[in-house]
RNA sequence: CGGGGCGUGGCUCAGUCCGGUUAGAGUACCUGGUUUGGGACCAGGGGGCCGCAGGUUCGAAUCCUGCCGCCCCGACCA
């Protein structure tokens, strides 16, 4: 973009906005809260997708799919989930139009209401669990272990594209276990994968953690987090994942006979991730030239640029390009051959590196004549000539080193991004100044909790699954503390 | 729903305070030519009910009233 990344946070919004709009990744659309995926950003979700999918099938998951339209009773069998959505919920009421009598339009035909009305999912839990009653009924129909990648509605005030949207894809798994011990090894379980999803493909490191009450899904007794540090000093919750207890098998009558013959409520988790990650990816690496696109989930892995002033001098250049691809292509490299004539080579150069491709590969007459080619990666904007016959056997390796660097440089961001603090002056001092994550001792009660976050904006993001025991006393009451937890102002 | 800002060719905006020729620029687009190792240049061309409706005026993008829409900030949230 050739335009420096702002450290104020309102104009980070903007160039962040600009920025998915110039790599052509999503748009607003005209509908209300709702977001255009264009076929870039969509095929950067689609290796998400499969990555995910491939990950989830590892761990003995298997997908499958439920209604879009949720029954409201159902929403209100469990009381704090049907609080905690039903603010955002958009409701089907009728099921027909008609043209309006006085000939103003079309209408909603008064005569089509639904005797119940339809809910259109923010999450599939209630759906589910009525519908897991009928397949649960002794312990070895457990666990169920099950994916679904689906969209969901949540009517948000605002939103902003990627990070929230009133319409949104991700997946959500929903399981069954017998012994809640085995559920909250489930939920940890799906934390891991997702942290190894975060750090080894979009080179995103993240913190796991638990969420404090206040910020517990509803209907959860447990919820497990990732949180990822943007470069504006902001967090963000990557992904969750929750122990449900028996709230769910309870409120929808889920029992299985278990070995010993005993009836019992079944245990259940679930987690999710969204396309929100797409706003991590950006938000996490992106430079002043554009997006920076981690090697593994970079839709277009490795472009070529010929240069060239002829017909004669592309082909030359093409046949050379052929055999490069093809030793890729043997390594399920993606490739692109810009062999556009309409765009001039500083022009492409420029526009791949604002999509965020990795490496990029350059072949011009001079190169020809000395057996040579340029490959310049997105990340630290060097470039280097290097023989033809090695280009491809180099890609590969720098392919992989720039997944690596990104990574570090992420986790250097964040380590710099991390303070300790020991006081409430300190607390606003450093969340007003450099932001990023503050540790912070608190002494576990929502009323601090309420008050910090009235006072700062800054919320207790997770309490860390590795935290150190430290005794200390929290920053805001004074009153005795075991460990430090992590606060920061969030999207 | 509150606070701020904005609506002018596809996009970014100037012009509005202080009304006055045919409404401008950059960019993008089309044509021709020269170019091509970091976002090319020259020449020509097309494209506007100035958000909508009403009012004031000899005359409105500009002033007044109402409405609509968008963006940013906050409340809500993945």
């Amino acid at each position: 973009m050739g335009k420096e990344i702002p450290s104020r946070s309102e104009d980070y919004s903007q160039w962040y906005n600009e920025l998915v709009k110039k790599a052509d990744l999503a748009e607003h659309s005209d509908v209300r809260g709702c977001m255009i995926i264009k076929p870039y950003g969509y095929s950067i979700w689609e290796k998400m997708q499969q990555a995910l999918d491939k990950m989830f099938k590892d761990t003995g998951h298997v997908n499958a799919y439920f209604p879009l339209f949720i029954p409201k009773s159902y929403l209100a069998k469990e009381a704090s989930h049907v609080e905690g959505f039903a603010k955002e919920c958009a409701v089907v009421t009728h099921y027909r139009l008609k043209n309006a009598e006085d000939g103003s339009g079309i209408m909603v035909d008064p005569d089509a209401k639904l005797e119940e009305e339809l809910i259109i999912r923010p999450t599939s839990e209630t759906i589910i669990w009525n519908t897991y009653r009928g397949w649960i009924q002794s312990y070895r129909d457990l666990p169920l272990l099950i994916n679904q990648w689906a969209n969901v509605v949540r009517w948000e005030m605002r939103t902003r594209l990627f990070l929230r949207t009133s319409e949104f894809l991700w997946q959500e798994g929903h399981t069954a276990h017998a012994t809640s011990e085995e559920a909250v090894q489930e939920a940890k379980k799906m934390l891991d994968v997702y942290t190894d999803f975060a750090e080894n493909w979009m080179a995103l490191p993240v913190i796991k953690g638990v969420k404090t009450e206040n910020e517990r899904f509803a209907g959860a007794v447990e919820t497990f987090c990732i949180e990822a540090l943007m470069q504006d000093g902001k967090a963000l919750q990557a992904g969750t994942s929750h122990f449900l207890g028996q709230n769910f098998a309870k409120a929808f009558d889920v029992k299985f006979a278990s070995k010993e013959g005993k009836l019992d409520y079944v245990w259940a988790t679930s987690w999710g991730v969204t396309t929100r990650l797409i706003g991590a990816l950006i938000m996490a690496h992106s430079d002043d030239d554009g997006l920076v696109l981690p090697p593994k989930l970079a839709p277009i892995q490795v472009v070529i640029v010929p240069i060239f002033k002829s017909d004669a001098e592309l082909n030359a250049i093409t046949e050379k390009v052929n055999e490069i691809m093809a030793e890729l292509r043997k390594h399920n490299i993606t490739m692109k051959f810009d062999n556009r004539d309409t765009q001039k080579p500083g022009f492409k150069f420029a526009e791949w590196e604002l999509k965020g491709v990795p490496v990029r590969i350059a072949i011009g007459p001079r190169d020809l004549e000395n057996g040579t080619v340029e490959v310049a990666r997105r990340d630290t904007k060097t470039k280097q000539v290097m023989k033809m016959d090695e280009a491809a056997v180099n890609v590969l390796l720098l392919l992989d080193e720039i997944q690596k660097n990104i990574y570090q440089k992420a986790v250097k961001y964040r380590g710099e991004m991390t303070t300790k603090v020991d006081s409430y002056d300190e607390f606003k001092k450093v969340l007003d100044g450099k932001a990023g994550f503050v540790a912070a001792h608190w002494d576990g009660t929502k009323e601090t909790e309420a008050a910090i976050k009235e006072e700062t904006k800054a919320t207790i993001r997770c309490i860390p699954l590795d935290a150190a025991e430290e005794s200390g006393k929290c920053v805001y009451s004074g009153k005795p503390s075991s460990r430090r937890v992590l606060f920061a102002r969030a999207y």
